[in-house]
DNA sequence: TCCAAATAAATTGGATCCAATCGTAGCTAT
DNA sequence: ATAGCTACGATTGGATCCAATTTATTTGGA
């Protein structure tokens, strides 16, 4: 019984992240807490949680559906997350980046930097490459001890990735996927260097561009947690 | 008895803006369900909103307390709404302006300039104002039918208000506020004519600087609801 | 045959009860 | 006197019960 109501809330993310519960399926409270074993309280709070999170959706006056997301509605959740972060890249070098924060970050260009370094880029490499995304992200949020704009960008984090798997349509788009990769490690560096030199403005200029590569920002730029 | 949960939210969302409870203050549900004069289930559903919301903050491992934000952290609140909301109205030139919601707009403009014409500005020209940008708020929002923009501004609308008061120090900063409303108008303009040329980046990069326009901000650009 | 109204079933919201846990205060022992 | 342990109070989390509202089904009439 994973009883603690952090851990339900995450089960249920996850059965919706993973398509368990179909976008625009209804979520009564009884089926799902006979599934998770608890009572009908804590699933109650995690369906608070969720529809403020916006993975679930009120449809009528009572009842919770799982949110429907087109193509077009996870791009636009992408690039909340990309402002965001263009945000958060500002504010922290306006207020001085520390340089443990700032190692972290350099750590993180020099090894996505290797990642893509090569011509060809296999399965491995992805995931190598969101490994590394996940620890720039993480190091960006860390930075924010006042927690503002970390939460901001928290807050919004998950949308993309209830039905991020849809997008994908064919799998012979790696290729152009590849060349995003390419691109996304520049304006990583180029960020870096920004986030260096002070140059606050460009750095925000950057992280904007940064979001709009395209659809397959959400395999480039994993959340944490 | 305001029974329906959303108002006991709004109720206690009103409370924790208005200082009735204080910022770091501790928040217990028994003392709370009893002055809301109901359950201690409703009121947990409500801190569950609210600690989503980011009004509440855990302390600890169980307890919830207000959250506290300093005129920094308010800042980059409204920050982040600006940032967003100069997203919604890029994307909403993307996808092409319905005319009706040009007309709102369009009226929010003419409104808003004769408002702030003259030199003098009195405190019920504030309030017209904030009425007016209100209503133009209301129209960027209600113009993303697929509700992804909206939702992502609405999960951080409130953030500002929690302290806003906190952070107007002196009441003779109002000349420089003046000042400001100027200003605010004259973007508000620019931005409505690049939207009917559909000059989307230039859309965006304006949104952007009303959001700089300073702390001030919140007093001009309430939030609607 | 189709629509509407009424009734029944299902589901949500709220209240209360019980258990588990956290914090604190008091007591004891060194 | 202080440090550590224990026990009690307070508070949160979970389960169950009850009421209210919504939705579906069935039955009646046009």
């Amino acid at each position: 019984m994973t009883s603690d109501n952090s851990s339900i809330v995450a089960a249920l993310r996850k059965r919706i992240i993973d398509g368990h519960y179909a976008p625009g399926e209804r979520l009564a409270e009884i089926p799902v807490a006979e599934a998770l074993g608890v009572s009908r309280t804590p699933v109650r709070l995690a369906f608070r949680t969720l529809e403020q999170e916006g993975l679930l959706q009120r449809v009528g006056k009572r009842a919770l559906a799982v949110r429907v997301f087109s193509p077009a509605d996870v791009q636009c959740a992408i690039e909340v997350r990309g402002v965001l972060e263009g945000l958060a890249a500002r504010l922290l070098a306006e207020r001085g980046l520390d340089p443990k924060t700032r190692v972290v970050l350099h750590d993180c260009l020099r090894e996505g930097e290797a990642i893509v370094g090569g011509e060809q880029l296999s399965e491995a490499d992805i995931g190598a490459w969101s490994e590394v995304n996940a620890r720039f992200h993480a190091a960006i949020v860390d930075a924010d001890e006042r927690r503002v704009i970390a939460d901001a960008i928290a807050r919004n984090n998950h949308l993309p990735f209830a039905s991020a798997d849809s997008i994908i349509i064919d799998r012979s788009e790696l290729e152009q996927a590849h060349q995003r990769l390419r691109m996304a490690q520049l304006h990583h560096r180029l960020v870096f260097n920004a986030l260096e030199n002070g140059e606050a403005a460009r750095v925000e200029m950057l992280m904007r561009e940064h979001a709009q590569i395209g659809l397959r920002y959400d395999k480039l730029f994993k959340p944490v947690e």
